[in-house]
DNA sequence: GACCCACCTCTACAGTTGTCGACAATCTAC
DNA sequence: GTAGATTGTCGACAACTGTAGAGGTGGGTC
């Protein structure tokens, strides 16, 4: 599924808090742009069109909408493309923007650094992997 | 600098072979994908507008264009909006997906293991930068 | 039960992007 | 020097994107 910026802001929202209604999105984004909720319902629609929305329920004249794509599936898409089109295909350069100049914050740091742990165990070892998962995920340190 | 697929594919050919006339990008694209001269050209003319590529000198008819912009330059731009939009500006998603399920090949993941070293070095001790500069730049084993 | 507000629907529009054809200019090979 | 091929110029067009206004309508309030 391919999805423009403002389509992915959208998407956000979504992916975050479950089913939502036009006007919420809108006043959620407001904060931050300023755009009319016109312009939000109009993405909203073009979102449902695309099959990335659909109508949960109602309540009263509200339309309550709930994400029909998971955030992995677009990521996993828009990561492809976007390596195949700005990198060439070659994530190295890409790798190498992420870790320059202090680019990742202390925790991004410390989640590629446990990654990684898991990635070099699975490929020795072997074995321990549930561990592994388990502490990635948690986050803690 | 902002860029479309379409212009990054044709940047690329700029960035990796310097200075090209617009018949040779539009072979070397044509290799791959079913495009008309014009449509190539159009991009490159567009391009040149945007100032990404400028005239650097003429064969006999033939223009030949060259990069005004890096690829450092546009690569940062490109990821900043790529991370901002499709992950909500938080990079762990990123990394997971680079790192889950073999996506890296065995390059790039010895390429990504040698800038960690680089950076662990750097935020420890601080010496041997030079050196280890030196080793993940020329990428051999 | 009239009114106002919140929300929806529909239409529009300008800029970008991918795509190309028509036609003009020039070069090259006889 | 003339014809065919090459390259450039220009205009066009449909789809997508960000943006918004006009106007209808259901629903609660007094």
């Amino acid at each position: 599924m391919r999805l423009s910026d403002f389509e992915l802001d959208v998407m956000q929202r979504f992916w975050r808090e479950g089913a939502c209604s036009a006007p919420e999105v809108h006043q959620a984004i407001a904060h931050a742009r300023d755009v009319t909720y016109s312009t939000v319902k109009t993405v909203i629609d073009r979102l449902e069109r695309k099959g990335a929305l659909k109508r949960s329920r109602q309540e009263g004249r509200t339309i309550l909408y709930e994400a029909v794509v998971s955030p992995d599936a677009v990521q996993q898409t828009m990561l492809e493309r976007f390596v195949a089109h700005v990198f060439a295909g070659d994530r190295r350069p890409l790798l190498n923007h992420l870790l320059k100049d202090e680019q990742l914050t202390v925790e991004e740091y410390r989640y590629l650094e446990r990654l990684l742990a898991r990635h070099r165990s699975r490929h020795t070892s072997g074995v321990a992997e549930v561990a592994e998962v388990a502490e990635v995920e948690s986050g803690d340190d």
